[in-house]
DNA sequence: TTATAAGTCTATTCAGTTGATAGACAAAAC
DNA sequence: GTTTTGTCTATCAACTGAATAGACTTATAA
């Protein structure tokens, strides 16, 4: 199960992507058409920001907007940097990897299988994108 | 990401596994071999009896056992027993089904994609089996 | 140049979950 | 009937998740 956090800053990340290219989006605005705690919303949106997903603008007219096409951007990129690891365990994962005390991993079979599944999930996240977040 | 428990569930039963046909093994032994704090693997081999994973004896010559053959239990069963859901969302899940409020499941975008990487994790967690879990 | 509209940052809170431990209890074996 | 083993209840500290409040900064436009 992903976080709240997760699936606020994914939905946020679709609505964005449905307005490609008409200029800023006001916060409040995302956050009453999604449903989203607003000043929750608004330290998700920071973080992508600062993770070069999203551009913002201040003031009057201001708001946040994607700056490359949504297309761009794997699923797998957003995912990572809102939840964190993809993986099930940490021994398995490609960008937040951490070895595991007390197992041998060349050896161990919960390993093996956490490495299917974790290809299988990126198979889908690595190739889909935030332009496959946009409803309808 | 899945709990320390969940991990702890899934080693013990590759250990299980590869005991199968020779009777009860202590929770001690358990403890020891695959280092796992002995009164958390407790509650955690009870719960898996509740759920007819495993069996249990009592006293001298006891233990816990599985007593049908590991490659006829999928690691989707043990999995949703310990952790709870596969799929990331409530309004993903087959088996802990809950309704996204505020949001129109057959519209909405995350919903598909999340349903995408469901299917995914599935095919590798129904097809593979406790006896896949046993080391080596 | 000032009023206002926006995003940015700090900090705090509260609830719930995770991971773990202690100790009493119950049943089976010898 | 004593020892060995699993079962149950209770409790705990630490962490994380989710949310809120409020002060601060920057940009626009009148």
């Amino acid at each position: 199960m992903i976080s709240k956090k997760t699936q606020y800053g994914l939905k946020a990340l679709g609505y964005l992507a449905a307005q490609y290219g008409k200029g800023p989006v006001l916060i409040a605005d995302i956050s009453k058409k999604k449903k989203i705690p607003i000043k929750f919303l608004e330290t998700i949106l920071l973080q992508l920001k600062q993770n070069n997903i999203l551009e913002s603008k201040k003031g009057k007219g201001g708001g946040y907007y994607m700056s490359v096409p949504p297309k761009s951007i794997p699923l797998a990129t957003a995912f990572r940097i809102i939840e964190g690891p993809i993986a099930m365990l940490p021994c398995v994962s490609l960008n937040f990897y951490a070895k595991c005390k007390d197992c041998n991993e060349k050896n161990c079979g919960l390993n093996r299988m956490m490495i299917l599944t974790r290809d299988a999930t990126l198979k889908v996240l690595e190739k889909k994108t935030l332009y496959d977040l946009i409803d309808g």
